[in-house]
DNA sequence: CAAATAAGAGTGTATATGCACGCATCTAGC
DNA sequence: GCTAGATGCGTGCATATACACTCTTATTTG
């Protein structure tokens, strides 16, 4: 009888898991704002920026650009943001909340401040900041 | 001058940031085996269980169903998994590895390894059993 | 200035996920 | 034995991401 070796647990996977847990349990927080939580976070993001492009703010966020372009799309067609072009530059587009976006960022935020707070329960002092660091490793600077 | 006070991450974008930049690696490390870290994952979770239910693995990793059945469905396409019903019970399907799928799991082992080492040496040992202590709590059980 | 390069975006294609429904089959009760 | 749940699955629809290309418009350089 021979005994397996404890299987090491995939890292990539394990956060995977983990964030589609924590995303089901934001995401059901939001019900009812209109918002997801990755929403939420894009129009904040915007918000804090005042106007940006797509470009940057995929780089702001670690994700892809075109990836970013199709997530900005979506919150366009909900005319959450609009898209200008830039002064003396018809490459870029400038994105900005529209007066939709930012009723609906701030009719958000309690829900968000629930699921947050409620996570943040969870997940005792200790593992929080270890959260945090983790995530920046990964990413290789701050989250 | 007002200080404007010190933004909050979000828990669940941090999370979400953070897999995306680690499955960009480990896809990255995985380039040539065919495989993306999600299927590898998947098939080395079948080939444990030698055969299982959509629904039972889904369980077992906390997905949804119905996604799990479509991520099982591009398996299966690439004949990789195949499913056959199960005894005495026209309602449910097993899946199990085919000689392919058994093939290409072991031949993509030595790229995992050698993304989960390099993921393990960025994450110091503080970090690393932190993370599955996150991902455990968000879970509400083992990793 | 013309050519080469950089910068900013969009499209096609493919995965990964989740939710709301709907259908078939099994199993317990009565 | 028949009906009400319980089980197991699939489909339609919508998001979120990534990568390989391609196009257009600046910028830089010889």
């Amino acid at each position: 009888m021979e005994s397996t070796p404890p299987r090491e647990v995939c890292l990539c996977i394990a956060l995977r898991r983990a964030t589609r847990a924590a995303t089901r349990f934001y995401d059901d927080c939001m019900k009812g704002t209109g918002l997801k939580v990755t929403q939420y976070s894009l129009l904040a993001n915007i918000d804090r920026a005042g106007s940006i492009k797509i470009t940057d703010l995929a780089r702001k966020v670690d994700m892809e650009r075109t990836a970013m372009g199709r997530n900005l799309s979506l919150l366009e067609k909900k005319r959450l943001v609009h898209a200008e072009g830039e002064e003396g530059d018809l490459r870029g587009k400038l994105y900005s909340l529209t007066k939709a976006g930012r009723s609906c960022l701030e009719a958000a935020r309690p829900s968000w401040r629930k699921a947050q707070t409620e996570m943040r329960r969870k997940l005792r002092n200790h593992e929080f900041p270890a959260l945090e660091a983790v995530a920046g490793i990964i990413l290789g600077k701050d989250v």
